[in-house]
DNA sequence: TATGAATGAGTATTCATTCAT
DNA sequence: GATGAATGAATACTCATTCAT
C-alpha cells in the first residue's frame, strides 16, 4: 500500500470515526457536515472527497454497526461450548446483541430498525475474507433442524427473525411497546425455536 | 357536533390530507410546513394552531395510516369464511397489507418500518370505538391455539411477529433484500404458523 | 394603499436601492444576497419574498437603469428647441445617454451591453402611465422621415440603432475598441442620420 | 515545431476544446475548472499551467468562435460571385453569420453580445498570416463607395455596423425582442447599405 | 381565530487554487 | 512538466417559527 493511498484510508476512516462519534453524541439530524470535518481535524471540502453526501456515511456506518455487533455476539457464543443446537445458539447471538443495544441506547438509536444483515452472496464471495460469517453459515447447514433446506432458505428464515428481533429490538427498548424488553425476549424466543425446529 | 368545533376538525383534516399527499409525492423531509399549508388553502401560522410541528403530522400519519392498513385487511378477511383458524387468519391479514404496500410503494415508502400497532390499552380503553379490533382480539382470545395464553401474551406476539412482516416487506419490497417478497412470504407465514401453533 | 401593502413596496424598493448600489461599488458577481439585505436592513429570507434570486433584482435594475437613462435623455432633448427633425432628435438623445455613460462608467459597466428598450406593447398598453415613451412615439410618427412606415417597422429600426450606438459606448468607452468614443459618436450620428433620412 | 512544445499545445488545444463543448452544453457558468480538465484527459493543476482562470479561457474562445464565424462567412461570400459591390458583400457576410448562429442557438448563448472583431491593428501587423481578413479590407478599401475614406474610418463603420447586428441578432433570436429575427433583417440590411451607400 | 410578512439561524455544497510528490 | 489530494473561503437558499394585525 502506497504512502498517498494509506493515508487516503486513514482520512476515510478519521471521517467515519467522527461521524459515528458525533451521531451517537447528538443524533443524524443535529450533526452537519462541518462538525464531522471539523471533529476529523480535516477541511470541510475534503468530506465530499469521500463520501456523496452525510447519508452515504450513515449508510457506510449502520454497515459497520451492524457487522460489529453481530461479529461480537457471534464470537461470544462461540465461546459458550454448553450451547449445542442451531436454534440454542442463534437465541444467543441475538440475546447478546440485545443486551449490548440496551447497554448502549445511544448505539440503538443511531441504528434504528435498520439493522443491516450482510448479504448471503458477500458472505460467499469473500470465502476467507469472511471467515467468521462464513463458519456461521457452515454450522447452520449442517445442523440437523436445517437439513433438507437450501442455503438460501435458511438465510432467509434467519433474516426474517433477526428483523423481528431487531425490530421489537427498538421500540421495546426505547418505547416500551409493545411491552418492556424483558417481556418480550421469552416471546421472541420461543418464536425462533418454533421456527427453526426440526422439520417433522 | 358544534359547528366551531365542526370548522375546527375540518382544517385539522385539510391539514392532515395536504400533508399526507405531499409526503407520496415528494418524501417528508423534502416537504416543508409552507407546502403543507399552501395545499390546505390555510395560512402558514394556521399550521401551528393544530399541530406542535411537521413531526406531530407525520406521527399522526403513520398511525392513521397502519390503522387503515389493518382495519381494511380485517375486514376482508372477514369476509373469507372458509379461513377457519386464527393462525390463518392471521396471515391473510398481513398478506393483504403486503398486497396493499406492494401496490403502493409510495405508501410503503412512507411508512418504511414504522408501522403503528394499536395499543392494547387503546383497543380496551375503547371498547366499543374500536370494534374492529375488540372484536379481532376476543377471536383470537376463543381461539383454541391461544388457550392458556393471557391477552398480553397474544398481543406481544402478534405484534413480534407483524413487526417482523413489516420489516422484511419493507426492505424486500423495496431492496429486494434479503430476497423479492414473493419468495420472503412463504418463510412468513410459516414463521407465523409455527409461532402461534397450539401447545402440545 | 394599505399600510401593509405600503411597507412591501418600501422593502422591495430598499432591496432594490440596496442592489443597486453595491453592483455599481463591487460589480454583480462580488456582490451576495447577504450584502444586499444587510444593506438594505432587512433579513435574509425577506429577499427571497420580493425576488427570486439575484438574477432577478438585476435584471430589474437593467430595466430601471436603462428607462431612467432614456427618459432623462428625452426631456432634456424635449428642452432643445433649435432641434427640428427626428434624427436630429434620436441623435441628440442617443448623445445624451452617451455622455451620462461616459460619465459614469460605473453604471456602463453594470449595464454592458443590456440596454433594455422599452417594448412596443408595454408603451401601447400604457397610454398615459408611459406619457414619454408615448408622447416620443407620436412624434417619430408623424415626422416627414416616418411616412409610409409603420410603427412597428420605425420601432425596429430605432431599436436596432439604439443598440448599436450601446454596443458601440460600451467597448468603446471601455477598451477603447474600436476606437474611443469621441472618435466613434460622428460614424454612430452618420448612421443613424442616413437610417432614418426621408424615403427618396 | 519542437515536439515539446507540439505537445504543449496540443495540451492547451484539448483544453480549449473540452471548454468550448461544456460552455455550450451547459454554459459557462455551470461549467467548473475540473469540468474542462477531467473531459481534456488532463490534471486539475495542468489547467492552471495553460491558463490564468476560467475567463481567460472564454476569452480566447470568444475571439476563436467570432473569428471562425467571420471567417467561414467570407469564404462563402467570396464564391458568390454575383455580388459586385461592397455593402451587398458585407450584408452577405452578416446574413451568413446570423444564419449559422440562428442554426446553432447554443453557440449563440455562448457569444452573447460579445463578438469580437479582428482588430485592426491585428490586421495590419499580420500580413500574411491573415490574408482573409488583409484581403476583405483590400476590396473594401478599393470599393467605390469608400473612396475618400481612411482605413480606420472604414473599420469603425463596419465594427458599428457588425456590432449593432451581433447586438439585434442576439435579443431577436434568444428572446424574439424587439422582434423575430425574420423582420429584423430587412431593416438591418437596409441600414448596412444606407450606412456604406456611395457618398454624394 | 386566522393571517402571512418577516425573521435569521442553519447547512450543504461548490470550486478555484495550491503544493507536495 | 504533470499530478490530484487537500484546502477552506464563499454563498445561495430553506424553513420552522413568531407576532403584529
Amino acid at each position: 500500500m502506497s504512502t498517498v493511498e494509506g493515508k487516503k484510508q486513514e482520512k476515510r476512516r478519521a471521517l467515519l470515526d467522527a461521524a459515528y462519534e458525533l451521531f451517537l453524541e447528538r443524533g443524524t439530524a443535529k450533526t452537519s457536515v462541518e462538525d464531522i470535518t471539523s471533529r476529523a481535524k480535516v477541511a470541510k471540502g475534503t468530506f465530499y472527497l469521500y463520501f456523496q453526501d452525510k447519508g452515504a456515511v450513515m449508510q457506510a456506518l449502520l454497515g459497520r454497526v451492524s457487522y460489529q455487533l453481530l461479529s461480537e455476539a457471534c464470537m461470544a457464543v462461540e465461546q459458550q461450548t454448553e450451547l449445542q443446537t442451531f436454534p440454542d445458539k442463534m437465541v444467543a447471538v441475538i440475546d447478546h446483541i440485545i443486551e449490548a443495544l440496551r447497554r448502549d441506547t445511544l448505539v440503538l438509536k443511531f441504528l434504528e430498525r435498520n439493522f443491516v444483515w450482510p448479504g448471503l452472496d458477500q458472505i460467499e464471495a469473500s470465502r476467507d475474507a469472511e471467515p467468521l460469517m462464513r463458519k456461521l453459515l457452515t454450522v447452520v447447514m449442517s445442523s440437523p433442524e436445517m437439513v433438507g433446506r437450501t442455503e438460501r432458505e435458511i438465510y432467509q428464515r434467519i433474516t426474517a427473525l433477526g428483523s423481528m428481533c431487531m425490530s421489537v429490538c427498538y421500540s421495546s427498548i426505547l418505547e416500551g411497546k409493545p411491552d418492556d424488553i424483558e417481556a418480550m425476549k421469552p416471546v421472541l424466543y420461543d418464536i425462533i425455536h418454533k421456527a427453526l425446529a426440526v422439520q417433522k
